[in-house]
Parts: structure tokens; sequence; C-alpha cells
DNA sequence: CATACAACCTATAGTTACTATAGGTTCAAG
DNA sequence: CTTGAACCTATAGTAACTATAGGTTGTATG
């Protein structure tokens, strides 16, 4: 933590994830290689850390890193209108909203079957489930 | 399709998934390494379709490889009873209620911000989007 | 019966977003 | 100066497939 520059770890610790996330990271070009010490120890400042938060912020809302990809635009070139941003969000819920239907659907097919099934029988030779997902 | 055996190519088809996916399943032992053709083509047979067809049903319903692993145990072994697939299947539906919950979390988290922003700015510094990621 | 070509065979690598491991080096405190 | 935590690189593993390459078999047609 001296004079402005931090270790890998403290990165991480600030950002809530791993070293390994950030090696990850810095391999997929999602972050930049930093200047390094005399032995070879990464050094960041504190424009990396806000870069970092600003990937974590962004896998916590579901985005994938394709596209953290594109919203790193936002902060490494200029001329970007809050159009472009707010589209990109527009899409991931809509994403969000799909899986959540899928899950719905599960949701209900299977517990149509578990209700069905009072689960008290000696064999399976009766129970609704497997008939459900084997018989035919 | 010549008397009562199918190739792999016909199983795959009848179970709605590819034939890479079938070898898949064998080579982590879902499915049993059938017999061969003289030419060493796989031969299924009746059983072969009913068994991915389970596999498949149960994929679709969220189940996992591993959880999978023990659906096919009520096929595979006698003396099962009912409880134990009902208990497997609730413990499922929970897992998905979870995985809905999250979901539910992130789509309010993201619609909060899209209606924040009005999108119609022609650069990102009062984005409340790019805000919310990055700012702090 | 010969040939063409679709369907099959094996083995291996790629996908997503990390996580874990091994084996070695550097940094900071005492 | 020594110790041990934290760092370094490179590689393999996770889940559940999918895709590719390069070769062989099965079958329909002439």
């Amino acid at each position: 933590m001296n004079n402005n520059h931090y270790s890998i770890g403290q990165l991480a610790k600030k950002a809530g994830c791993k070293v390994e996330t950030v090696h990850y990271y810095e391999k997929i070009a999602l972050m930049p290689e930093p200047p390094r010490s005399n032995g070879g120890h990464r050094l960041y400042n504190m424009s990396h850390i806000k870069r970092l938060n600003y990937i974590r912020r962004s896998r916590e809302l579901g985005f994938s890193i394709e596209q953290i990809r594109n919203l790193l635009k936002f902060i490494d070139e200029p001329d970007h209108c809050c159009g472009e941003i707010k589209s990109i969000a527009l899409l991931q819920a809509h994403e969000i909203m799909q899986k959540i239907n899928d899950l719905e659907k599960l949701k209900e097919a299977l517990n149509k079957m578990i209700t069905a099934c009072k689960g008290d029988d000696m064999t399976i030779d009766n129970c609704p489930i497997f008939d459900a997902l084997y018989k035919n």
C-alpha cells in the first residue's frame, strides 16, 4: 500500500475477488498489464481499482465477459452516448427475464410432479415422478 | 432400423439430441457401451431409447448430470422407494426457486438503473447506469 | 458387383468464467 | 539474515456439451 500503488492481493481484496481472477482478467485483456516492481510483482493504482470494481459490479448484474468488453468502451473511449449503455442494459434485462421465464416453467413442471407423488410407496412402480420421466 | 436395433443416429433423433451427446454420455457412463456391428458401429435397442429419453427429460427439468446419476439408480437397481425420488425432485425444485430469486434481484437492480436513465444524453457523464457501475 | 456418399468411428480441442495446483521467486518484518 | 506470506508462471480442472479432423463402414444405386 506504499505511496499510491497496490499489490495484486490488495487490489483483489478491494474488489472482492481472488488474485487468480485478476490474473485471468489480465490474460483475456479485461484488465491491462500493469507496471511491475524490480522483482516482477504487479503494481496497481487507483484507476485499476475502479476498473476492476466496474467489472465485478457488472458481473454481479449478470453481464457476460463479452458484454463487459463492450461496457469497458465507456471507460476506454470517449464519444459514447448514454443511449448506448442503456441499450446494453436493456438487452441484459431481457435475457434475465427470459431465464426467469424458463425457470418458472421448470418449477411448475416439477411441482406438478411433486404434488402428484405421495412419496410413501415402497416401490417406484406407481411413482408419478418416475412415470413422467421414464414411461413411454 | 433393422429388426429391433438402432444406429446411434436413429437413437439420437428419437431422443432429440445429437450423436456427439450420446458419445459423451457413454464416456461419462450415463449410457452403457452397447453391442457393436462387425464393423464397429454401435447397435442400440428399445431399452437404450427409453434410458436416453429419461436422461434427456431429466436434463430438460434442470437436473445436473450428477443428479441424473442418482435418478438412474431407479432404473438400474431394484429396491428403491418412491420417497427417494420425490426428495431428489424436491431438492431440485428448491434450487430452481433459489435461482429464480437471484435472477429477480438482478432484474430489479437493472430495471432501477434503466428507468433512472433517460438515455438521450450525448455523453455518459451523467448516465445513472454508468454511475452505478463505475463511480466511487 | 462396384462405387459413391452418408453415417459412422476415435481422439482431441474448444466453449464460459473462473478455480486450483505445482514449483519456484520476491518482499517485508523481525 | 532469515523466515514466511505473498507473489510469479504455466498448466489442468470444472459442467455439459459441441466441434473438428482424419479415417472407416454401411447401404443405395447403377
